[in-house]
Order: C-alpha cells, then sequence, then structure tokens
DNA sequence: CTGCATCCTCTGTGATACTG
DNA sequence: CAGTATCACAGAGGATGCAG
C-alpha cells in the first residue's frame, strides 16, 4: 500500500488520502454533526430526534442515521413491539468521536461568539 | 411553540443556538478542512494549493478560499507584482482551529484504518 | 500566476403520501 | 411510531474560456 503523507514526515508533496478528509466524509452530512451531539447526550428515539431537530424531515432523518450506521458510529436498536419503538446511540467509535464535538462546541463558543 | 429541545434540561446541555452547528457551517464546504490542514502546515501560494488538491479546479478552489476568508479563518495577502503572487495563511481564528484539525486527523488515524 | 464569469451536472436535501 | 418510496428542486461542485 502508498505510504501515507505523514509516514516519515517531511516533503509536504506526498500527498495519498488525507486523515483529515477521511473525517470529513463521514461528517459531511447536513445534519450528522448535531445528530451525533444529541446522541452523545443519551440514546434517543427516532421521533425524539425529529423533535430535536425542528427542520429536518422523515425521509433525511433516516438517511442521515442510515449513513451514520454504515460508518458505524451509530447503532440502531430494534424493538419488536407495537407499537414500534427504536433507539438510537453511538458505537464506541462514535464516543470516541465525542472530544472531537466537545472542541468544536468549545472553539465556537469561544471564538464566534459575534457571529 | 414546540418545546426546544435544550429547555428543561440538565445544564451540559444548555445551548442557545448549537455551537457544533456553527462550526459546521464554517467547515462545510468539500474541500474546506484539507485546505485548511495544509495551511496550519504552511503558507501557501494558490497555485501551491490547486497542486496539492489534484481534483479541484480553479474556480472551486477559489470559491473555498474565499468563503472561508468570509469567515475569518484564512487570510489572503497579495503581492502587487508581476506575474501575480498570492499567499494564503490562516488567520488567528483559523491557527485557533488547529487542534481540532490534528484531532480529526488523529482521530481518523487511529479508528478508520480500515476504510 | 491568479482569478473571475459562465454554463452544466449531479448530489443532497426537502415535501409528500403511503406502509407495517 | 418508524419508517419507505417518489418526486422536485436548490445549490454545491466541476469544466472551460477569458482577463488583469
Amino acid at each position: 500500500m502508498a505510504r501515507s503523507w505523514f509516514d516519515g514526515e517531511p516533503p509536504e508533496e506526498q500527498i495519498e488520502i488525507c486523515p483529515v478528509t477521511q473525517t470529513q466524509n463521514i461528517i459531511a452530512g447536513k445534519w450528522k454533526i448535531i445528530i451525533l451531539w444529541h446522541l452523545s447526550i443519551k440514546t434517543r428515539r427516532f421521533n425524539e430526534l425529529q423533535r430535536l431537530l425542528p427542520n429536518i424531515s422523515k425521509g433525511i432523518l433516516t438517511r442521515q442515521l442510515r449513513e451514520l450506521e454504515d460508518d458505524q458510529m451509530v447503532h440502531r436498536e430494534v424493538y419488536k413491539e407495537v407499537p414500534p419503538k427504536v433507539e438510537y446511540s453511538l458505537t464506541p467509535l462514535g464516543q470516541s468521536f465525542i472530544p472531537i464535538l466537545n472542541s468544536m462546541g468549545d472553539w465556537s463558543k469561544k471564538h464566534l461568539k459575534s457571529k
């Protein structure tokens, strides 16, 4: 496999697949970050998330959640009951991302006051 | 009106306008993060950035840089010479974001090996 | 070299109606 | 309650040519 650009450091010309870009791909969706944020606080049900994100439609919410699932950031627990109940929570991978979420929140609060 | 998600919640959840979303808005562009990354290493010229980002067109690069400029993340220094020379660098605000970039890179390297 | 203007494409997002 | 299925659309991204 090709050497990553950061192996052995120096020549900044050596770019392959930037890890920062990998992260970017995961959080690229319009609602991804905020969803992760809400799930970092506690497990949420589908409807709960929809209420938390006032302007999101069910279709979009479903898709964003599915993509986060595919990236193994979010776990989907289905309870076979009537009425249906589904709970979303962070996977270990998702939980490992929480510090970054917090960093982004802190950074925003500290530096973006005026916006 | 519907209860906001932060009404009556524990202190740790009290957010006015979710700051995480603010951050999201800034780094939303497809190339924003990687551009910031490259500028975090050192000041770069326009052409240099374009070479670093193999598949980006001039128009797009210009637009992404302008948006970062508008968000005061990037500083644009124009040298009135012939041929023209323009250098891009991080503003103090942009520099304050570097730790988060590094966090994202580290996180990716540690957890996303397989992807 | 840098970058703007234009046009075109395509993805993501949003709205709605229907289903188990 | 928790989706799925469609359709429509805005906007981001991309290619190209021209200009300072």
